[in-house]
DNA sequence: CATGAATGAGCGTTCATTCAT
DNA sequence: TATGAATGAACGCTCATTCAT
């Protein structure tokens, strides 16, 4: 127990530490001694849990990901409406990237870019299957338009993803008024009459 | 003359080069040495006209930008209607992240990372000129919802930019059917009545 | 006694996997955390019996030494005449080294270089004890002739150790006639009429 | 040939200082940033030259090999008596060892040790021609007796260099009568009557 | 103007050694 | 005693930048 605590301890401290500089710098201006100064461990530590810069990275990936899947899915009702199924999914993810704007920042530079292996690879299994599920069944009960799934997936995420850049870059406030808008703007989009 | 024109030539050369070589690899992978032989000049010569790598990229952003910019507009009529002019800014943005992988690569991974300032700055005068001008006549108009000038932008170049990704990527093969589909969705998502 | 008996025992295990691993890999690629875990002990352990792994080293070359100095002069007898000293040392030698190729390895690669100190300090007091024996009958006899013991000691060891860097090193396959061959040609030169 | 001189004197400079390190204090000890300092060039200067450092040993070994090669073979005539021709290579080796410490401490250590590959390897082509040449001739005339290679090799050569490292490590001093009567120990082990 | 050899700070990674448990 | 997680100095190597030609 206290093995583990203090293995899981440090991990922690790695991401958080990795999240915060990669946020902070960059890809390049992101060494592992300044990654170990950050999370307060040596780099010896850091090779104690990761064979190399990369996997770690591809780890910190996957480490969000579940996160974000968890925190996303919560409250989430399989049973629920279409459309309450589509805000709940809309709004939590805008939330989400709002919240936690480290995990944003490193989604959308590194596991976005050439660690990402397909569309939904992005997802977690949850938030996949959550996405999936809405999308058959609007179309299904011809709630929303027949469109490609990959068209609704870059009207929802990359429009979300666009807004929220702007607003973690300090070029606007993203405010729940705008958010409601955006997503309103989308759900009119693809919604049939 | 002749002094110009071969400075020119050259700078073009390293442009050429540069979005190629960051295409391929990324920004590391890519040390000056390696754009300087795909270029044909040498090191020294590129640092005669580019006080360090990164002023190279920040030129090299403005450079495609301008690019980009005559591009798009090329035959576009603000006396044109708002619809049109939706059209073809849309379909023209698209085509030409389309036909120009290395100019899409480069302003998503690093013109819009570090080196932007604004909203709009990704956007050439040109460019920038005709997007705010069909804005307003179209909120003037009564012909879109009166949203954020954000939330627009955000709609439209978000949901461009992702589903290019894809293309870029290998995901998906991005056809001009598919195109149409996502027009058509974000023109119902913004359109009024 | 039991405390001893582990202690030797973890000494022992340390050892004989120090041998193979310094056999296998040379002195880089031999981190003391492989060795460890070849010797089924923890790194701590090691340091409990061993200052460092410089002083490690030493104590292997010492018990490698003594332990090939009691297995080469087994069955050797003083009271045997020069001819049949000669031939025990020889080949008792050669044949030490073939059966140990761990123990040829270290003593070749390690302990002849930076840890030894001197010409005789290679050979264990036994061994170095029935050598001289042997040298100063031989002399005092006229068997062989008076030369300097340096010379005697190249002529005979150098050899050896040289062709049997060859068998060990795949270079050829050493079989019993070509040793014989070698002492032969070496007693050849070495005695007198 | 300004251009040339340059690199082949930074190269020359790079060679030498190698030698000197290695033979002080063996391959580990050896960094290249040391490397650098004892030749008086850059580190990347040293990149700019061999790829990587195992490969700056490699192309040291062929370099010492050559010149080895051709200092000992200098005055070698083929047509010379089969007794001439032996004490020539068997002198001239000597001689060269003893001339060249560092030459000597680093084809010892590392040269034969693990980069090598084959008994002859060591000795360049000059060099093994002459060698073969004379083993041939010698055996033909019935001059030596008819032994394998490796076993005339290890006599001459695994003797020299058994002597030439006690001289070296400082255990004895090794002068001309010496060799001289390690040669006569040699040749009287080989010679047929 | 143009070159590219030379530089050296800085990177990712390893591993001998320590020490809290 | 015995452990092995933790350390950080030191390594091999890269590459943005400079400058003698």
């Amino acid at each position: 127990m206290a093995r583990t605590s203090k293995k899981e301890f440090n991990i922690d401290k790695i991401y958080s530490a990795a999240l915060e500089m990669l946020a902070d710098g960059g890809f390049h201006k992101s060494p592992m001694s300044l990654l170990a100064k950050r999370a307060e461990v040596s780099v010896g530590t850091i090779y104690l849990y990761f064979p190399s810069k990369d996997q770690l990275i591809l780890s910190l990936f996957e480490h969000v990901r579940e996160h974000m899947g968890e925190w996303v899915v919560k409250d989430f009702k399989d049973s629920a409406s279409v459309p309450e199924r589509y805000d709940a999914l809309f709004l939590n993810l805008c939330h989400y990237y709002l919240e936690n704007k480290n995990h944003f920042v490193f989604m959308d530079q590194f596991a976005l870019s050439h660690y990402n292996q397909s569309a939904l690879a992005a997802l977690s299994a949850n938030l996949a299957k959550a996405f999936l599920g809405f999308y058959q069944d609007a179309i299904h009960t011809h709630t929303i338009k027949n469109i490609r799934l990959e068209t609704l997936l870059s009207l929802t995420h990359g429009s979300i993803i666009s807004l929220l850049k702007k607003h973690h870059m300090g070029f606007m406030n993203l405010d729940e008024e705008t958010i409601l808008e955006l997503k309103n703007c989308v759900w009119d989009g693809i919604k049939l009459t």
